[in-house]
RNA sequence: GGAGGGGUACCCAAGCGGCCAACGGGGGCAGACUGUAAAUCUGCUGGUUUAUACCUUCGAAGGUUCGAAUCCUUCCCCCUCCA
């Protein structure tokens, strides 16, 4: 294994924190695999680009010589919801647990390193423990402390309402580090508080302490909230070629340097060119699509990203229709059918008042002419091809 | 258990008998512009084939009224303080 030092130093990496680095550079000095575990939720099996940036770390931990190890929540998933947001979210039942995490399974091995990698679920200890058990966990605890984790403390004090359960989880988390030996745990920044009440977990049942590495959050593509699937905003690492160029290139040209700096592998001197460029004149345009590119070869290739660079720029550069076109058939009455309706059954819009919505806006082309009129109607048999706006696109055949 | 405050469209948030399909902001969509699905500006943002119209919507169900998001009753949910 390398040298403790010469880890440490690749490892602290585009890193937010790391509590205690004295203790993580004891713990490598130890020259052994150590255990590296990150807890993912079992209810949204589509990972974006937002994880990448804990699991390309997971990754670099991996290619030392560590084991890690993938914990899924799944006891607190079939419990039912964490976060209070959205409270209303049904709880899992163990046929999704197991979809899901196969789902998972499939996407993590595009980064992680299959044999270096334990899948766990915390049912398997949770699952056995009693009602006597969780409330001695719980009694480790203080609710005063718990106060202190932010976003309970803003709900509290803006009058929004927390569960008792809520509670329950940075607990059932930190007993997980138990359960595992964890000697590292990774998270994102938002969880810094639960993974702390690992350590002190750890303490409680006498064992050493994991050391705690948390890692940025990525922000979407508005550039404001953190990316999540339920915000939308996100990039999925197994959204096809042409939507994971497309999304990148739609990033602010002032959120493309934190992608940079959070998603792309290439060294940080070379992104402080690419930086200096752009201040010099550069068009931000070209140093997007680098980045378009690097991320849709980590996941689809080189090949695809290149079409998908040529798609991108004849579609958006050169205001070209895009090479493959969705064909759509749609059913005519009385020999004919009004362009609101075809488009609604076609399903680029969602009614005939957006239809009709569109078309005053000027954004309904057929045959590439603007469409102006809303009254105006397809013959039977006719094929066309209808946009909405510059990304919906269909080509469709008006059956008799 | 007691007292008070509150539930409005995707989100936040006004409205508190008719001028309300409901101010404003965010988000989203569209147009213009452009070096990009960047930025900026403008418009739109329940549904019904384009409608000074009709239908559905303001936690739920009833009621009062010519007329209710707005008043009354009951119920459900949330918050605060006291116990």
């Amino acid at each position: 294994m390398l040298p403790a030092q010469a880890q440490l130093t690749e490892l602290r990496r585009g890193v937010d924190d790391i509590l205690v680095e004295a203790d993580l550079q004891a713990r490598l000095a130890e020259n052994r695999p150590l255990r590296i575990k990150a807890g993912f939720d079992p209810t949204a099996p589509d990972l974006h680009l937002g994880h990448t940036v804990l699991i390309n770390k997971l990754r670099q931990f991996q290619e030392f010589g560590h084991e890690v190890i993938f914990l899924i929540g799944d006891f607190t998933g079939m419990i039912g919801d964490p976060s209070g947001r959205s409270a209303t979210r049904p709880p899992l039942t163990p046929d999704d647990v197991q979809r899901n995490a196969e789902t998972y399974a499939t996407q993590i091995f595009r980064i992680l390193d299959r044999e270096r990698t334990r899948i766990e679920f915390n049912s398997r200890w949770m699952g056995a423990m009693s009602a006597a058990d969780l409330i001695g966990l719980a009694a480790r605890h203080t609710v005063a402390r718990m106060l202190e984790r932010d976003d309970f403390h803003k709900r509290y004090q803006a009058g929004k309402p927390i569960a008792i359960h809520e509670f329950l989880y940075p607990l059932v988390q930190g007993y997980d580090s138990v359960a595992l030996h964890a000697d590292v745990e990774l998270g994102g920044t938002d969880q810094k508080f639960n993974l702390l009440v690992g350590r002190q977990m750890q303490q409680a049942f006498g064992q050493p302490p994991q050391i705690v590495m948390t890692m940025p959050l990525l922000e979407g593509l508005d550039g404001v909230n953190k990316m999540s699937k339920s915000l939308g905003n996100y990039i999925g690492i197994t959204d096809p070629p042409a939507d994971m160029f497309g999304k990148v290139m739609s990033v602010s040209d002032e959120l493309m340097w934190r992608y940079y700096d959070l998603l792309s592998f290439e060294p940080a001197a070379a992104i402080a060119g690419l930086r200096q460029e752009v201040a010099a004149g550069a068009n931000p345009r070209d140093v997007k699509i680098r980045l378009a590119l690097e991320l849709v070869a980590r996941f689809h290739g080189g090949d695809a990203a290149q079409q998908a660079r040529e798609g991108f720029l004849r579609r958006f550069a050169d205001r070209q229709l895009p090479e493959e076109i969705a064909e759509i058939t749609v059913h005519a009455r009385d020999g004919r059918l009004g362009i609101a309706y075809i488009l609604r059954e076609a399903q680029l819009v969602t009614s005939t008042t957006e239809a009709l919505r569109m078309i005053r806006q000027g954004a309904v082309k057929l045959d590439g002419e603007r469409v102006e009129d809303g009254r105006c109607e397809i013959p039977a048999g006719a094929s066309h091809v209808f946009q909405v706006g510059k990304r919906r696109v269909a080509r469709i055949t008006v059956l008799g």
